[in-house]
DNA sequence: TCGCTACGCTACGGGAGCGTAGCGAAATGT
DNA sequence: ACATTTCGCTACGCTCCCGTAGCGTAGCGA
């Protein structure tokens, strides 16, 4: 193993993702990659056959770099608040909420990304149906909620917040979406 | 008022159009809307003084084809679910669904594109916003409503499945959706 | 030390797109 | 009928990007 090799490598990948973060998947291109990382785009070539593959690998990075802990403060209504706060608060200030998008608009027309996406998606979802599934399995939501629609109504207005209506997310909208959408007779309790 | 110009002008936007719902605002070119049109490049250069400008027009020939009608059918509760079941076909059938996160992603980054968003944006919520403003003045929600957040609430969860999720949006998604969030203590009734 | 490998550099070839120039032909409306 | 306007066409120049080839150099490992 090579240390040329991984240190090339971990250079250009760190700079692909800024450039990602900086112009979205439309405006990436190896030769800005390039540029930014001191790393010749011969040497790019020859560890990436070719541009989605390097494109797909700043996603994969951006994908692994967004991983959340799932919360236990015993009841479902407030663990469910704390990931929407931490949740809201990343859309406003992490990398990825910024190369989201772009990342839809290729997914809506190239598998490859669509994968990814799923994936960031599944990411996002995940401690959340974590823990209402937990709601269920204790008896605070009905026994026959449906975890897929409950996930919708509580991360749907969020990110509607901040790429449709683009307002902030406070606490204050966190906690009264929260009351909404677990307290009420469709969601059993 | 000469009519070769209202002819080319109007071939052009209508392939503009077409050109922008199949390949979005990141793969759309002048010289693709020349070669479906018909019409020669320099003939568009002639009208339009650059290619965002083309692609503003596009769009907004796009707002324009997107107004919704405002129902009344004597509840709040009916009237969203007749909008929101609306909006929720759209969003697998509707030409505009598809150029939709190319705009979101543009506005990211431009101004221009970020009014265009805001008009499709506004075009969305406002029979909604209509709608749960008479349900305020009836009564038949809380005065101290806020109308933001319930848009919010019941819009976010559709995109959610239309973009996010990938699911698809049935009859029972929309009646339980607005059943959890107009029946709940947080809006009041 | 020495062979191997990855590297940087320069220079390509090909393609796509933007926006422009010049000219002759056709449509317009007066 | 005739001057004006618009059109289509070809051909550019420019920029950016993709992906490749060849060569000399520097670093790695044994």
């Amino acid at each position: 193993m090579d240390k040329r090799l991984q240190r090339s490598r971990e250079r250009v990948l760190a700079a692909a993702y800024d450039v990602l973060v900086a112009s979205g998947i439309g405006g990436f291109s190896v030769d800005e990659v390039a540029r930014r990382s001191g790393v010749a785009k011969t040497t790019i070539y020859r560890q990436w056959p070719t541009r989605e593959a390097l494109v797909a690998d700043a996603c994969w990075r951006m994908v692994a770099e967004q991983e959340e802990e799932t919360p236990d403060a015993g009841s479902v209504e407030a663990d469910v608040e704390s990931i929407l706060s931490e949740i809201g608060r990343l859309l406003w200030t992490a990398n990825w909420a910024a190369v989201v998008p772009s990342v839809i608009d290729a997914a809506e027309r190239d598998p490859e990304f669509g994968e990814i996406h799923a994936r960031i998606q599944a990411g996002h979802a995940a401690p959340l149906k974590t823990v209402l599934e937990r709601g269920v399995a204790r008896g605070e939501l009905a026994a026959d909620a449906d975890v897929a629609v409950l996930a919708a109504a509580l991360l749907g207005p969020l990110f509607y917040r901040r790429w449709f209506a683009r307002q902030p997310i406070d606490e204050a909208f966190v906690q009264s979406l929260v009351r909404q959408v677990l307290r009420s007779p469709g969601t059993g309790r």
